[in-house]
DNA sequence: GTCTATATCACGATAGAC
DNA sequence: GTCTATCGTGATATAGAC
């Protein structure tokens, strides 16, 4: 087993600590125990805790980065795309019930310790507003793309707050019902600070070569 | 300075502490420090930290009640009332920016700790949902009350939430109008299965009496 | 009720053998 | 690259003087 595979055990490991536990109350000890290093073993790989945790959002970055561009690849519908970015909620929901969102958790949580890597973390946040807003301006909601885009982030952030507190049954699927009415209501409704019979969308459907 | 008052304090500013940095990073030398008693002086009032944040959610639930009674107290209309709680994130907004919610940071901190109070901190949750639900049924909206009720907690949660990743200027407050305008929409809309023209609102505004 | 002093332990981090 | 052994620190918690 080379360094290079340790190395990303331990990622993975800290990533899925870090997200079950926290940051700041998973030790050393937890993760090398998850791993099956020593303790000693794993300063040749982090120096500290804080790299490590560099480390894990720097993955998250990716992992992220490499879904957002799967989806893209999937369909050229922007309204698709979003209603995948919606549906996280239903896929993730038994994670999301018992451990919250990886996102808004670790943010809310680096934020209160007053940490360096903080504004690494709203970098997760970031990537899912920019493609998001980028989406919303291909539905022809330039002017208020970034809004929308804002909108929904927190729409789910908050789905998820609430699942994590009570986890009951069908709130998830519900408040996802309620989100996908309102995606189909952006689309039917003409955009902010344009005159009614001007330019409604900039992506319309093709003739008959899309997948869905 | 009585005992009381000394206890008092601990609670106080554990509250505070357990809002700023999170209760598993916040220790006994920083909550004594800021009540500037020494830490053995600490345990003749509360034997271990988890008696602390029973104290300090006891403290959070008896303010928040007082707070919903007098909302209560302060009109008869239930979408005023509603407002009053839509408006926390204005009259909060930078504590919210900085530290995000208190309820929902606490919920998420405990449930990742498995904590035993996990319970309790979720009560706070149940406090709102119950009193904003209880204002839904006063709105003739007794058939989905509950459900509008969590999904009023978790617009709000979600904003907190990213507010505090983000803290830009306009967006609490857009967000905000969004939320006025959605209670604006309930209000006027049918509720579920009843029939137009059915019993509609089961409150309605007094002949002259209203303060506003 | 409040203090000082101390016990005990787990943590992050280092040194050095292999 | 991995290990054992260990240091220094700060944490919770206790004991006992005042």
């Amino acid at each position: 087993m080379g360094s290079k595979a340790t190395r990303q055990q331990i990622v993975d490991a800290a990533d899925l600590l870090f997200y079950h536990q926290g940051y700041a109350p998973t030790s050393f000890s937890d993760i090398a125990a998850a791993v099956q290093i020593s303790r000693g073993n794993f300063y040749y790989h982090f120096k500290t805790k804080d790299q490590i945790l560099d480390a894990v959002i720097a993955a998250r970055l990716a992992k992220t980065e490499q879904m957002l561009a799967g989806w893209e690849s999937h369909t050229e519908d922007p309204a698709a795309r979003i209603r995948s970015f919606i549906d996280i909620l239903i896929r993730n929901r038994s994670d999301i019930e018992r451990f919250g969102c990886p996102v808004g958790t670790l943010s809310a949580e680096l934020a209160k310790l007053d940490h360096a890597s903080q504004a690494e973390a709203v970098a997760l946040f970031t990537l899912f507003r920019s493609w998001l807003a980028r989406q919303f301006t291909l539905l022809g909601r330039s002017a208020d793309a970034d809004a929308l885009a804002l909108h929904l982030l927190a729409r789910s952030q908050g789905v998820a707050t609430l699942a994590n507190a009570f986890a009951e049954d069908s709130f998830i699927s519900h408040e996802v019902g309620l989100m996908h009415a309102w995606l189909s209501e952006i689309i039917n409704t003409p955009p902010p600070e344009t005159a009614p019979g001007g330019p409604r969308l900039k992506w319309r459907p093709a003739a008959s070569g899309g997948r869905q």
